[in-house]
DNA sequence: CCCTGATTCGC
DNA sequence: GCGAATCAGG
């Protein structure tokens, strides 16, 4: 397909009138990718094609808990070493009343109540 | 399944 | 630069 100043007036005339790429490649002998092809080679406006391509997906990036982000309800369970850059904390919903997440409170309240444990061995 | 247009890809 | 192929939505 050579286009030639003739065929690109025509292709923006019929593509200003409102005819479809399949119109316009009928009347102008060519397949109506080609159309759509050098119409947008050409930059005419886009006709009704709320087509989206290169769906980018939305990465949730993690992000790093730290001291002012901490609330009643924010499990204070320290991940890393405070003095280690990236040190946060857990952050997750605490158990009623306790100040870890249920993940945390089992580790942090094991063996609280030795006394027993002791007591009997 | 048909149509539409947009973008990607090989020539 | 070209258009088929592919993608994507109605």
């Amino acid at each position: 397909m050579v286009w030639n100043d003739d065929n690109i007036e025509q292709l923006k005339r019929l593509w200003a009138e409102g005819l479809t790429t399949g119109e316009i490649g009928k009347e102008l002998g060519v397949s109506k990718n080609a159309v759509v092809g050098k119409a947008h080679r050409l930059g005419l406006k886009s006709r009704p094609s709320p087509i989206k391509r290169g769906a980018k997906e939305a990465k949730p990036e993690p992000k790093i808990r730290s001291l002012v982000d901490l609330s009643a309800h924010t499990c204070r369970w320290p991940i890393g070493d405070p003095r280690d850059p990236g040190f946060h904390f857990c952050g997750k919903p605490t158990l009623p009343g306790k100040p870890y997440c249920a993940e945390h409170a089992a580790i942090a309240y094991v063996s609280s109540n030795r006394s027993k444990d002791e007591d009997a061995a």
